[in-house]
DNA sequence: ACTGCTTATGCACACGTGTGCATAAGCGTA
DNA sequence: TACGCTTATGCACACGTGTGCATAAGCAGT
């Protein structure tokens, strides 16, 4: 900004060459002599010659852009797959747009119009419950892939987990350590994964209706906040017949519900056996470690990337986009057990 | 890309006008009445005209792009600036393009011409140790703010942690508690806030030069990475005049200790004190807790928008905004003590 | 000398948008 | 009717870049 940046005009003046020469010297066009090239090349780099890629994208048609809309970059595992996009995006030097929606569809709205203004080639979102029937219209203008949560009116692959298994498994194993009285927190259903994941725990008590509405009494719902985790879990034992193991079905629940049974005197395992959702650095650190749901983080990340990148390779047909908006890759969590979980005694 | 974008101009020929009335009235020129006005919103909405970001740069000279180039977006402290300015970035309509260096100048490089190339209105960065020469050159012509580390080329206003005096307090208070064999674990002194913090754990041995020939026996210094930290960790112990309490120098550093001391048994703090640099959120989650330098996230990363900001609304003279590059915020981390740092026993 | 072929370069236009200037329409006043 | 003033709209150009086509130069073959 100090200096004026300077166009490929003036430095086809100084060289007493047309713009055009310039242009397809620097761009590597046969027709152009070696020497020639050389000479504009040396020149571009001394004059600090840097294209406007602005101008670029208007004459190709090209915006070398990719964006990625997430509710939360603090949250481990979007940051893991930021990290990665981040790179893969270096190495094909596009340009990486974050936009953060914190689940609000305002935001959300927001953001997918910026990367349509800013004719985005690709898009990797997580969408919210409820996209604006505006930011539906607009997704559909562009080549997206659909993390974690699958939205049914966004027609686009999706990658996904398994959590309907998941929960089912890690309920699976607290029942078969002798667990009758199982609690679940959860995160809102508005969402696929919310729902999913609270159908995993449903299925495992579907043997009798009163099992079931038995389990459904013990079920807390509410935002991924470490607070409310806190507060579920503190109503949980605070039933006349409170669970003796519980299930968390959000990362964020992990930190508050301990922090609350530290805080309560709550001994885990000795008290409630517990399993997380999702690994996390600090699983290891707890009297015998957490118990948890382990996610594959680093090859969901990686599925993102290749799947894009295989999106963008595709011609712009109506047709061969849609063949491809079957969900694709469906990645399964993986039991991790840790001390917290422990045979009802 | 399934539908082919509207340009203004198909958009003007729908409504029998020149597309110049019709960007007057998208852009609430007075000379447009207001029915007009209207009547053209609706026609644009209903087409889902979208204008051109590459075609408005182009012309207004105006990118309403911000760049955060950061080493590792999975630290918190960065992903929390992150949400900030992503989320100022929205409330602003700009748009926030994000790169990950990985304190490799290659990398940063490559940012930065993106940036350049994209005719960013600012940029946000952490320089790495030691930056190209051509990066050094391009960062001239960007609006910048540096954050924690302050290059000593790059002219910018920066926004830095008290780093010496930080670890300086932290010092102070294990031999407050009768510490006197003091292990210090670094991050490396290339970047000016590994050396900032080195020289605040070494004034405190200043008195001397016996102690403080001793104290430097007792430095580890290496990349901030967990493997590291352990090691390190394990190399102090294994001294024959091991240290009675370590300061860790990076955020990185605690977690990598803390499990290496778990698998060999080490208490922490019976047989060693201990004081982190960093809150993390599982801090409270050990027994009693980890003494660390807290540092107040939040106002720094809000500083960086702020000071960014400012210097948007800066006039592009030379003279303003090297006025304006010296550093503005310092803030200081604030020692709480914990359970990990206990009086000699 | 003329033709044909290759190689190297310039001219002119297009991409989608914003904006200064000119123009047309409407209307009241002399 | 002619004039001036306001209001509403269109024409034409510019932003920086890439590219089809034309052109110029060089050179070999008839």
């Amino acid at each position: 900004m100090l200096d004026e940046p300077i166009t490929i005009k003036q430095l086809a003046q100084m060289l007493g060459l047309a713009h055009s020469t310039v242009s397809r010297a620097l761009n590597g066009h046969p027709a152009i002599s070696e020497a020639t090239k050389k000479r504009i090349a040396e020149a571009a780099a001394k004059a600090g010659y840097v294209p406007n890629s602005a101008a670029q994208s208007l004459k190709t048609a090209r915006s070398h852009t990719i964006g990625l809309v997430v509710p939360d970059i603090q949250n481990a595992f979007y940051a893991t797959v930021a990290k990665t996009i981040a790179t893969a995006a270096a190495d094909q030097s596009w340009q990486l747009v974050l936009a953060i929606t914190e689940d609000q569809p305002g935001r959300e709205a927001h953001a997918i119009e910026s990367l349509l203004k800013a004719q985005a080639e690709g898009v990797i979102i997580v969408p919210t419950a409820a996209p604006e029937p505006e930011t539906l219209a607009m997704i559909k203008r562009l080549r997206v892939v659909q993390l974690l949560r699958h939205h049914p009116r966004i027609e686009s692959p999706a990658i996904t987990l398994a959590d309907r298994y998941g929960i089912s498994a890690a309920t699976e194993h607290l029942q078969a350590l002798g667990h009758e009285r199982i609690g679940y927190i959860g995160a809102p259903t508005a969402v696929t994964t919310g729902r999913e994941r609270l159908q995993g725990f449903l299925d495992r008590f579907s043997a009798s209706p009163e099992s079931r509405d038995e389990a459904g009494a013990r079920i807390q719902i509410g935002p991924p906040k470490k607070s409310f985790a806190a507060d579920a879990f503190r109503r949980l034992l605070a039933m006349s017949e409170p669970p003796s193991a519980i299930v968390l079905g959000s990362q964020s629940f992990a930190l508050g519900v301990l922090l609350a049974a530290r805080q309560d005197n709550i001994r885990i395992p000795a008290d409630v056996s517990l399993v997380g959702y999702g690994d996390s650095e600090w699983c290891t650190l707890l009297d015998g470690g957490l118990t948890a749901l382990s996610l594959p983080v680093q090859e969901i990340a990686q599925a993102c990337v290749d799947t894009l990148r295989k999106r963008l390779e595709m011609p712009p047909t109506r047709k061969s986009l849609a063949r491809a908006a079957q969900p694709e890759h469906i990645f399964l969590p993986k039991l991790i057990i840790r001390g917290s979980s422990r045979r009802r005694g």
